[in-house]
DNA sequence: AAAGATAATATGTGCGTACATATTATTTCT
DNA sequence: AGAAATAATATGTACGCACATATTATCTTT
C-alpha cells in the first residue's frame, strides 16, 4: 500500500515524520535508503534528499554516508530561541520601550570579563551600565564591557540615544557567541536598579559574542521579576 | 574582482557572509538576485539559492519571491538550544545519574494543569514527582503531568526504573512544545527536596507538549543552584 | 482616478544525471 | 591471523532545465 503520489518534499516530510510518530519505524530504526523511498513514494531523490536533511536538522534522524539513514534514538530535540534586541522584544509585548545610559566608562577590565573574552588585563575596553524600560517599568539591568580595540566605533555612538546592544547589533556583526541563561537571588544593588526586593529570583542572561577570534563584547543582562523567556519546539 | 569560483554552497555561504559581515551589503540592503550572484561566484543558481536558503533560516537575510533578497534590517539572531534528555545532560557532564521516583497518584487535573494541556477538569491523568541527581547530589526535581487518555501505555511503564521524562521521549513523540525558562524563588519544599534554603534563586523550565491538538505532558523541571543552561549562536 | 485584469519577475521547487566523499565490506598480501 | 589495499555503497552535492507561485508593476476599463 505505497501512499500516494509525494511530489514535494514537504509531503516527503510529512510522511516520514508521521512513520515515526506512529512508530512504524522506531527509534534506531534503519529507515528505506534513499532511492528505495523515492521510488516508494513516486519523486525523485533529490527531493527525498531534501526531506530527509531538513528532518536530520530537526534532529529526527541521524544520516551517515554508506551507513545509511536510521531514526534518532534519543530525540535531541533543538529549540529555536529567538534573540531579538529588547527594545523589540518589549515593543512586541504591546509595551512602550524606554532606555536609560546609567553609566559609561573607558577603562581596563576586571579579570572575570578577561577571562570571558580571552583579553589581556590592559585591554582598552568601555564599560556600560543601563537600563531597559517597558511601560516606565525596569525590565531589563545591562552591565556591558566592549572591546574598544575589536569596535572603534563605539565610542562615536552616543549611548544616551541607543543602547549598546541595540548599536552593536547593527553595527558590530558577529560571528559567533556564547549565551547561559541561570538564576540568581538580586543583591542589594540590583534590587534598587529592578526596583525590587533584595533576595528575589532574577532571571539572568550572559552573552559573549566574537568576531572570528576576536572578542567583541560580554554581557550580562538581569530580567525584572516575572520575565519568561519562551521557546518553541 | 569576481571571487575564483565558488563552487559548493558553503562557500557561497560564507561568501555571502563575509560581505553582510564587512558591511559590503548592509542591514536592510537589497542583495543581487540570485542568477547574478550564480554567475559572479561562478556556480549555478541551484547552488546560490541552497546558501541564500540557509542564510534566511539562520536569520540573516530576507527572501521574498519577486521582491528579492535583502540583508535582514534586524538580526533576530537564532540560538540553538539542545533540550536532551536530563539522564544525558548529566552524564554529558561527566557525572554519575542517579533518579528517585518520589511520588505517583492517578488523578483529575488542577486548574493550571488544565489550562496549559486544554483538558478538561476531569481528564485521566498522572501526576509524577521525581527527583534527578547528579553524583548524588540533587539536580532537578521534575513535577511533571502525564495524559492518561493521550498516551495509556505510561500505566505500565516502571517509573521506578525508568524517569517519565525518558520514557515519554522514546515512548511518545510529540509534535510540538513550548517551553520557558524563568527563575523563581524556592519554596520551603522545594528547598527540602533539593537540599538548599528556602528563597535560593532556582532555574525553572516549564514545558508542555502536543501531539497535534492533543495535550501529552506538561512538566515543571525545577533546578538545583548554580545550573546554567548554555546555548550557541 | 480608482478598480480590476494582466504581464513581468524573483524566488521556490522538482527532476535526472553525474560525480564526490565518507564509511563499510571484501579481498589481497604478509 | 592480522594488516593493508581495494571495492562497494549510501549519502552529499553540483548542474541545467522546467515549471510553480507569490508578489509587484503595468495596462485596461469604468
Amino acid at each position: 500500500m505505497n501512499s500516494p503520489q509525494q511530489k514535494n518534499w514537504q509531503s516527503v516530510h510529512d510522511e516520514v515524520l508521521r512513520r515515526i510518530h506512529t512508530r512504524e519505524w522506531k527509534p534506531g530504526d534503519q529507515i528505506p535508503k534513499e532511492v528505495e523511498l523515492a521510488e516508494q513514494l513516486g519523486c525523485a531523490r533529490a527531493t527525498v534528499n531534501r526531506a530527509l536533511r531538513e528532518l536530520a536538522s530537526e534532529g529526527f534522524l541521524d544520516r551517515r554516508r554508506k551507513a545509511g539513514t536510521r531514526v534518532a534514538a534519543h530525540p535531541v530535540r533543538r529549540a529555536k530561541l529567538d534573540i531579538p534586541v529588547i527594545r523589540l522584544e518589549i515593543e512586541g509585548r504591546g509595551q512602550k520601550y524606554a532606555y536609560g545610559l546609567l553609566f559609561s566608562e573607558r577603562r581596563t577590565p576586571p579579570p572575570e570579563i578577561c577571562a570571558n573574552l580571552c583579553v589581556t588585563a590592559d585591554s582598552d575596553m568601555l564599560h556600560i551600565t543601563s537600563l531597559h524600560l517597558a511601560d516606565g517599568k525596569p525590565f531589563m539591568f545591562e552591565d556591558r564591557w566592549v572591546s574598544v580595540a575589536a569596535t572603534p566605533a563605539i565610542l562615536e555612538a552616543d549611548l544616551d540615544e541607543i543602547s549598546a546592544n541595540e548599536w552593536l547589533v547593527l553595527h558590530a556583526p558577529y560571528t559567533r557567541g556564547d549565551i547561559y541563561f541561570s538564576a540568581v537571588n538580586a543583591t542589594e544593588a540590583e534590587a534598587r536598579i529592578l526596583r525590587t526586593d533584595p533576595g528575589t529570583s532574577l532571571f539572568l542572561m550572559e552573552r559573549t559574542t566574537w568576531e572570528n577570534e576576536t572578542g567583541i563584547t560580554s554581557a550580562r543582562l538581569l530580567f525584572a521579576p516575572g520575565y519568561r523567556k519562551h521557546s518553541a519546539i
